[in-house]
RNA sequence: GGGCGGCUAGCUCAGCUGGUCAGAGCGCCUGGUUUACACCCAGGAGGUCGGGGGUUCGAACCCCUCGCCGCCCACCA
């Protein structure tokens, strides 16, 4: 006997052991299966599991059991990211805590051994938590980007890209975070509205004729001035242009040059050009050869480019003191307070600086191509396809990608340096060593480069890399491609676009033929979920309060948002009782005896409320297997529920139940198997995205012990023969009838107590006939005494429309008539709108003339049949007013 | 400045290629000890589908326009 409940507590883990143990995860061994893939996004090692992963990895795992049911060899290749510079916060955050010690004095070697030994402690939790949600990930090949394979992945890629041209080492301005000391990518950058001003300085003209105006919101960097622009053609300062400002505190002379770059239309229409410390001015630098003055260091402080009394200033009291500056020297001329957009490092939140360094580049506008080319002619289809054209975007107006980063964590760049500076480029030590030594005719003391790769240079050969690439491995040619990647639209620069450069230009295929984008999970109120608001929803307590299940469904359900879901717990409960339903549905079964019959043929049953279940059962099947397949989980999941609580539960176990109780053993014994089989279909259909629950009741209703278990079983493949449209009628009609007579119990305030005669007048044949099959069925589930056929409606009943027939509940001992002429009229008037609608359509010349046939047709069937309809109202109304 | 979403019952959202599409869940109200389930059962109220205009025989659905809300990219004169 199953208990009163599921219970998931004590239920998920055995099941997830029983699972992982069975060796279900890994793909089947059929060599004929078509193969499935998905290679999860890698969360950071330092990660715990948070909401958006639930969603995404929800996602990812319905898709992949439902493959594996439909026979695919289903991979779902799991594995973390080390997260450069996230993971190296946190081991040197812990450091600090522990006594001071910065990684500078630990030593690069030392520290590195450190963050292996954080990610040994600490990096498994973010597996485990997955298996908590239920994921069906293959951990026998789970990787890590920093793994040996990976990295050896990661050095071909640099190499090939190098001689290839397509990485290069340049000088160039980078974004520069001075918190961490490294470069980092545009993407890296955040933009934050601040408070600022513009501060309008004098720049006095050399020759002590005047003086030009500029403005800045970093007047620190006037310190790096080497120009003023103006525009060619601007009148206010033709006769300047050649002519020198001398620079105010620094005393240098600068040119007045001429540059479409100065806009006339902004400020005084001069500008300060500082070619080191602006991305805009560098440009202009390089078309004036202007020198390049950078005056901060590393870390955000005046360097000795600059005046004595500046040096070993922070930025911040640099600027105050150049403000301070020009106020004593006469040259402020005003301070304009604005609101205006500062350039963030996303990881550290300090002010990003442009910095002129020496980077590693890829040359991403060339890899690009092929990834365009690959989204254009649909090999690789976004879904919802709306997000191509933000992937072309920015794909089309793709910048140099820095991948040098001046940190520790990470993969060291496989490149070494000569006495002279000569790069050498190699895969390992010993091959730049002969390198060299073929260059210089001897050996050379080589020195590698002290950088580490971007995190996402590696993260972008993740679908390949995991598949043991370079090596022309076994599971690269059948899981290569990936069949979908599942992520959020946040990453589609960083990661996505990616993956399909590398991917296309390494494997020459893209490496997934479908990218659906799941949307951003909020609070209930629409705010995103950030620790510092307190806002977050964390999944494992979700899933230890609900169940693993029901989050997966409250998830998968919501899934179909386009950008956000709100999520809240009243959702998540709701699924949750979801699940107690189905699983008392299971109890049901059990308890009258619902035994699955082994050569059970569905196509074969007679009784009609059975044949109608199983066209019920087809049709679900049908819609949630599309759905599963066109990634349409919230569909899915609404026919799930549907089916199962609002077909199943509430109605085939309720016209089952006078069958399970009556004495007609052969309808009972074919009752029974069909309740059985519809509740494995059921399970089967369910499993993907409630795995816990459907798996237990599998193995509890002995499914199990005749099929195996239920992650392996097969996806219900039901032919449409199967759907016969006259049990469909007739099914239709009885839930017809009932309804309206327990509607019309309720209008009227017929007690539940009550038990009335019905009387069907005018019934035709076909009624007759119905109602000799399922009379004793309609009395018990509209609670009456009997029901009968009649010439006439007897006295004190009311009266309501019934298919062909006229239905006459007499309640004249339980009802008011008042409120009963009441319910009349209103249901008099309701069909009189209706008609009046379907008159006058039907009246207008154009709409017969120029509706498709089938819609008129449609609309004079409606129209026939509510005049029928309506008459018998009339009809019943009449006869109460003469009853009164 | 460029682009993308959203605005449908009190709340959260479905409504795919224009013709029973005005829906679901939650909440609310009424009534229920029907022997699977109160994490339940039966029933109900509630919306001029953001405003305006247009196309069409017909528009929540297409076009234009306005208004909010949110996001992405660019912008440090």
């Amino acid at each position: 006997m199953l208990d009163k409940a599921f219970d998931p507590k004590t239920a998920e883990p055995r099941l997830y052991a029983a699972w992982e143990a069975s060796g279900a995860f890994a793909p089947n061994g059929d060599p004929d299966a078509p193969s499935f893939s998905i290679a999860i996004p890698p969360p950071n090692v330092t990660g715990a599991l948070h909401i958006g992963h639930a969603l995404n990895n929800t996602l990812q795992d319905v898709l992949t059991r439902f493959a594996r049911m439909k026979g695919d060899a289903a991979l779902w290749l799991p594995g973390t990211d080390h997260a450069g510079i996230a993971t190296q916060m946190v081991v040197e955050r812990q450091l600090a805590s522990e006594g001071n010690i910065g990684r500078r004095d630990l030593g690069r070697e030392a520290f590195v051994e450190r963050v292996w030994a954080w990610k040994d402690t600490y990096g498994g939790l973010i597996s485990s938590q997955l298996r908590r949600l239920g994921a069906s990930c293959d951990w026998s090949r789970e990787r890590f980007t920093l793994d040996e394979g990976l990295s050896a992945a990661v050095r071909k890629v640099f190499v090939t890209l190098h001689r290839q041209k397509l990485v290069y080492r340049d000088k160039r301005l980078v974004n520069w975070d001075p918190h961490f000391q490294t470069a980092i990518s545009d993407l890296e950058v955040e933009q934050r509205e601040v408070d600022g001003f513009y501060w309008h300085f004098a720049y006095p003209l050399e020759d002590g004729t005047g003086e030009i105006v500029v403005a800045t919101t970093r007047p620190e960097t006037m310190l790096a001035d080497t120009a003023v622009a103006v525009h060619p053609r601007d009148p206010r300062y033709a006769g300047l242009i050649g002519h020198c400002v001398r620079l105010p505190i620094v005393g240098r002379p600068i040119p007045i040059i001429a540059d479409d770059y100065a806009d006339p239309e902004k400020g005084s229409g001069a500008v300060k050009i500082t070619p080191a410390h602006d991305f805009n001015d560098f440009k202009v630098g390089q078309r004036h050869r202007l020198p390049m003055i950078n005056i901060l260091t590393p870390d955000g402080r005046i360097n000795d480019a600059a005046p004595a009394e500046y040096r070993g200033l922070d930025r911040v009291a640099a600027r105050a003191k150049v403000v301070s500056a020009f106020e004593t020297l006469g040259l402020l001329r005003a301070i304009e307070p604005t609101r205006h957009a500062v350039p963030h490092a996303d990881r550290s939140g300090v002010v990003v600086e442009p910095y002129l360094t020496d980077q590693w580049w890829v040359d991403a506008k060339t890899l690009a191509g092929p990834a365009i080319a690959a989204v254009e002619d649909g090999r690789t289809v976004f879904e919802p396809r709306s997000w191509e054209k933000t992937y072309f975007e920015w794909m089309r107006n793709i910048e140099p990608w820095c991948v040098s980063r001046q940190l520790w964590w990470g993969h060291r760049i496989p490149a070494w340096y000569g006495p002279d500076g000569k790069i050498f480029v190699a895969e390992t030590e010993a091959e730049a060593a002969a390198a060299a030594h073929e260059h210089y005719g001897r050996d050379e003391p080589l020195r590698q480069d002290d950088d580490v790769l971007d995190t996402w240079f590696s993260s972008a050969l993740w679908p390949f890399s995991t598949l043991g690439w370079p090596g022309r491995t076994a599971d690269l040619a059948r899981f290569y491609p990936t069949h979908t990647l599942v992520t959020g639209f946040d990453i589609i620069f960083f990661w996505v676009a990616r993956m399909m450069m590398m991917g296309l230009h390494f494997t020459g295929e893209a490496p997934f033929r479908r990218v659906f984008i799941n949307a951003l999970i909020r609070d209930a109120t629409g705010a995103k979920m950030s620790k510092s608001k307190g806002n977050v929803m964390d999944p494992l307590e979700l899933i230890d309060a609900y169940g693993a299940d029901a989050l997966r469904f409250t998830l998968t359900a919501m899934s179909g948002q386009a950008r956000d879901i709100k999520l809240s717990t009243p959702r998540i409960e709701g699924y949750r009782n979801f699940s107690t339903k189905l699983w008392n549905a299971a109890r049901f079964g059990e308890m009258n005896g619902c035994i699955a019959v082994p050569d059970f043929e569905p196509g074969a049953v007679r009784g009609v409320m059975n044949r109608w279940m199983l066209g019920e059962t087809v049709k679900a099947a049908r819609t949630i297997t599309q759905a599963l397949e066109t990634c349409a989980f919230d569909e899915a999941a609404a026919a799930l529920y549907r089916f199962i609580w609002n077909v199943h539960c509430d109605w085939y176990l309720e016209l089952a139940k006078p069958v399970l109780a009556g004495g007609d053993e052969a309808a009972k014994a074919e009752t029974r198997a069909m309740a059985a089989w519809t509740l494995e279909t059921i399970l089967l259909l369910l499993h993907p995205v409630m795995p816990f629950v459907t798996e237990e009741l599998w193995d509890k209703t002995g499914a199990a012990a005749r099929l195996g278990p239920l992650i392996v079983a097969v996806w219900p493949r039901l032919p449409e023969g199967w759907v016969d449209p006259s049990a469909e009628a007739e099914i239709g009609w009885l839930v017809g009838l009932v309804t309206e007579v327990r509607q019309l119990r309720a209008d009227t305030g017929v007690p539940q107590s009550a038990r009335p005669v019905l009387t069907l007048v005018g019934a035709g044949e076909a009624t007759a006939e119905r109602l000799s099959r399922h009379g004793d069925l309609i009395v018990t589930l509209a609670r009456l005494h009997a029901i009968e056929l009649g010439e006439a409606a007897p006295g004190g009943s009311a009266l309501f429309v019934a298919g062909d027939a006229t239905g006459a509940l007499a309640i004249a001992d339980h009802i008011d008539l008042s409120v009963e002429r009441m319910r009349l009229s209103r249901d008099i008037a309701a069909r009189g709108a209706d008609i009046d609608r379907t008159v006058r359509k039907l009246g207008n010349a154009d709409f017969v003339a120029r509706a498709p046939a089938e819609v008129v047709e449609e609309n004079r069937e409606r129209l026939s049949e509510a005049q029928a309809a309506l008459a018998k109202l009339d009809a019943a109304l009449a006869r109460l007013d003469a009853l009164v």
